[in-house]
RNA sequence: GGAGGCUUCGCCUAGUUCGGUCUAUGGCGCCGCACUGCUAAUGCGGUUGGGGUCCAAAGCCCCUCCCGGGUUCGAAUCCCGGAGCCUCCGCCA
């Protein structure tokens, strides 16, 4: 949700906001109506109310003909007042939904555009230079490491186990990541994965991605695409003691149902239903939100590098952020099969877009209760096994393990055919 | 699944019998001031959050006693529905 203080002061910022995004304009204005809309009726009703309680005031002291007229009176006025907050609460509602259906103010800086207005940042590493590539399912077969097969026997498409090996090098990998973030002072969690609709929907998600989440009717619960939701959830309705970010690392499953990818990376475990995913989330003051982004971002980096992978950075245009996000950006792992980029880890900026939703406030300077900034980035997941097995890979069928993930693996260095 | 209990301004708590300055009591904590060589102790004052009005501040006003309805001129208080927590029973591990 954006601040209506900032609609109220400089619409045109976010009239500015929407054209970069390609999204309509009058979205601003139809929010700025609902917003005049709504304080005209709360000074009605206020009006009518403190008129209602200085005349109810009187009516135990009244008496005889006096009181029935009194009474009379109010009892009329407090016709006028039922239906004055009725006119309330439906303005509320209006502004809630005009103020849903306008997504976050994006980042200066960011470029504008949709999908493939993206901007490469820098490429890091050197791709390997490999002859013929296996793809990462080939290799990981041949490792018995993934078994596609009998995934989809039990559960279906898109849906895998990892495997002796495979299953080691996942909780390196992980394990790694975790590492990585407990010693840049994040807080390790693992959260619940299933949350109530609130949740999801307070964090972003019900809106254009409602379709991309599993949901279990009979509890009314929803599993989540990502651990960000539980952490975004976890300080929710709160006034927190920040001074500086406060940051969590989550440590989570995560199910997508990947609706209308009918097609799209059907082999291997590039898109699949469910995965495992270590998420870096913050939360702090907003005039720290740029350079916490920055942070996260190297910190996604430095893993990359000591995974020994080639990558490259992207800064999201502003049309594909999705409606929390003010800025992102991806870094895309070199897949040799494919001879391309594909993203591996995404950070976000929400500002203070998310928080808003959630009410999760912390006191300033002034201890004035203020709305938080959040940040969430990918540091370990299960897509980057698919990077790991191609970069990785050896004419004679085995598969290096990088030297930070050695130590995780009981020393081994290398994965060989079972 | 069944029965009962609880939910008040950061935490604890009074108030709910019998509806009306409850415009919510007290303690703890926290902040400020005074006293003191410093600390402690003590005294005095302040301290829920949201919103409206306003250029702004002050002030004033409205909402907020778990949530949503209802009764009433008027609800923390009465009625109905729901949520969360706790205890016991049952069931499953």
């Amino acid at each position: 949700m954006i601040d209506l203080r900032l609609l109220r002061e400089d619409p045109e910022l976010l009239r500015a906001s929407q054209r970069k995004r390609g999204e309509p304009v009058e979205r601003v204005d139809e929010l700025v109506a609902a917003d005049e809309a709504r304080r005209s009726a709360v000074s009605s009703f206020e009006a009518l109310r403190a008129e209602q309680k200085q005349l109810g005031r009187l009516v135990p002291k009244a008496a005889g003909e006096e009181k029935a007229a009194l009474l009379a009176k109010t009892k009329e006025l407090a016709e006028k007042v039922k239906r004055a907050e009725a006119a309330v609460g439906e303005a509320e509602a209006a502004l809630r939904a005009a103020q849903l259906a306008l997504p976050n103010l994006v980042e200066e800086g960011a470029p504008a555009g949709g999908e493939d207005d993206y901007v490469v940042l820098r490429e890091v590493g050197e791709k390997p230079s490999i002859a013929a590539p296996k793809d990462h399912l080939e290799l990981g077969e041949a490792l018995r490491a993934i078994d596609m097969e009998r995934g989809a026997k039990v559960s279906g498409a898109r849906f895998y186990y990892l495997t002796g090996q495979g299953a080691l090098l996942q909780l390196a990998l992980l394990q790694y990541g975790l590492s990585v973030a407990v010693e840049a002072g994040f807080t390790p969690m693992i959260p619940p994965v299933l949350v109530k609709p609130e949740t999801m929907e307070g964090t972003g998600f019900l809106g254009a991605h409602a379709s991309e989440i599993y949901h279990l009717p009979a509890d009314d619960l929803y599993l989540v695409g990502t651990s960000e939701v539980p952490l975004a959830g976890y300080h929710k309705d709160e006034i927190l003691n920040l001074t500086g970010p406060q940051r969590y690392a989550g440590w989570s499953s995560c199910f997508r149902r990947e609706a209308g990818s009918y097609g799209k990376d059907t082999r291997g475990i590039i898109r699949v239903h469910q995965f495992d995913k270590v998420e870096m989330f913050s939360f702090c003051p907003p005039e720290q939100a740029h350079e916490e982004h920055l942070r996260l971002l190297a910190i996604e980096e430095e893993l990359l590098g000591k995974l020994e992978l080639a990558y490259r950075v992207i800064d999201v245009a502003a049309g594909d952020l999705g409606s929390s996000a003010a800025r992102k950006y991806d870094c895309e792992a070199w897949i040799p099969s494919q001879g391309k980029y594909r993203e591996v880890t995404s950070t976000s900026n929400c500002t203070t877009f998310q928080a808003r939703r959630l009410n999760v406030r912390y006191r300033d300077a002034e201890g004035r209760p203020q709305t938080t900034a959040t940040l969430n980035g990918t540091l370990a997941t299960t897509r980057m096994i698919v990077a790991l097995l191609e970069q990785h890979q050896q004419p004679d069928g085995t598969v290096k393990i990088p030297k930070a993930l050695q130590a995780f693996l009981g020393g081994r260095d290398v994965l060989e055919p079972a």
